[in-house]
DNA sequence: GATAAGATGTTA
DNA sequence: AACATCTTATCA
C-alpha cells in the first residue's frame, strides 16, 4: 500500500492528471473509512483562463499557490463542493479536478466532482489537507496503474473559457464516469 | 455595499 | 431547459 508522495505532484498537471487514474482516494469519516478509485480526472493551471488562479492569486485560490499534495476543496454553486490536489511546485499554481469515483467502500453515486463530495462528506473542512499522509481525514493511495491505451483525453466539462482544451482524462470504458 | 457568474446536479 | 442557492471576485 504505497502513498504517492510530495514529488509525485510536484509535477506537470497534465501527467498528474493522468497519473491519478486508478489511485484510491480515501476519507476518513468518523470511525469508518470511505474509498473510491479515481477514474475521471481534469487538468487546471495557472495559464489557464478557466483556473481559479488564473488572474492571480485571491484568498480562495491562494491554496494552488501552495504546497504540492494538498487538498483543494471549494463550494460551488453554492451548494455542491469540489475536490483537487494541488501540483507544480510552491508559488505555482495547478490542481487535478477529481470529477469521478468508481465506489469501493460503502460508496455509491459518486460518478460527479458535487456528488462524490456530498458521498465522501467532503467540505471545506477538508481543505488544504495533506494527501501524502494516511493519518490525514483525506489521502491518496496507489491503487493499480493504468495503461495508457486505456486512458482517454477530452475537452473539460462545465466551464466557459478554454473548452477546446483536451484536458479531461478519463479510464475507458468505466462505468462510473460523469455526465455527458 | 452591490452585483453577476460559477470546474453542478436534479427535475420536467 | 429551468432552477436551486450562496460564495467569490470585481467594481463603486
Amino acid at each position: 500500500m504505497t502513498i504517492p508522495d510530495h514529488s509525485f505532484y510536484e509535477r506537470d498537471t497534465l501527467q498528474v492528471a493522468k497519473d491519478l487514474l486508478g489511485c484510491k482516494l480515501l476519507r476518513r469519516y468518523g470511525d469508518e473509512i470511505l474509498e473510491g478509485i479515481i477514474v475521471e480526472t481534469e487538468a487546471y493551471t495557472a495559464n489557464d483562463p478557466a483556473c481559479h488562479a488564473y488572474k492571480g492569486k485571491t484568498p480562495r485560490s491562494a491554496t494552488l499557490f501552495k504546497k504540492p499534495g494538498l487538498s483543494y476543496v471549494y463550494l460551488i454553486y453554492g451548494m455542491y463542493h469540489c475536490v483537487n490536489i494541488v501540483t507544480e511546485p510552491k508559488e505555482t499554481a495547478g490542481a487535478v479536478l477529481i470529477r469521478a469515483l468508481e465506489p469501493v467502500k460503502p460508496l455509491d453515486n459518486t460518478n460527479g466532482p458535487g456528488k462524490l463530495c456530498r458521498e465522501m462528506k467532503i467540505t471545506k473542512e477538508l481543505n488544504e489537507i495533506d494527501v501524502t499522509n494516511s493519518k490525514s481525514d483525506l489521502w491518496v493511495e496507489k491503487y493499480k496503474s493504468i495503461k495508457k491505451s486505456q486512458i482517454i483525453e477530452t475537452t473539460r466539462i462545465g466551464i466557459k473559457q478554454a473548452t477546446d482544451w483536451s484536458w479531461r482524462f478519463y479510464i475507458k470504458d468505466n462505468k462510473f464516469l460523469s455526465k455527458k
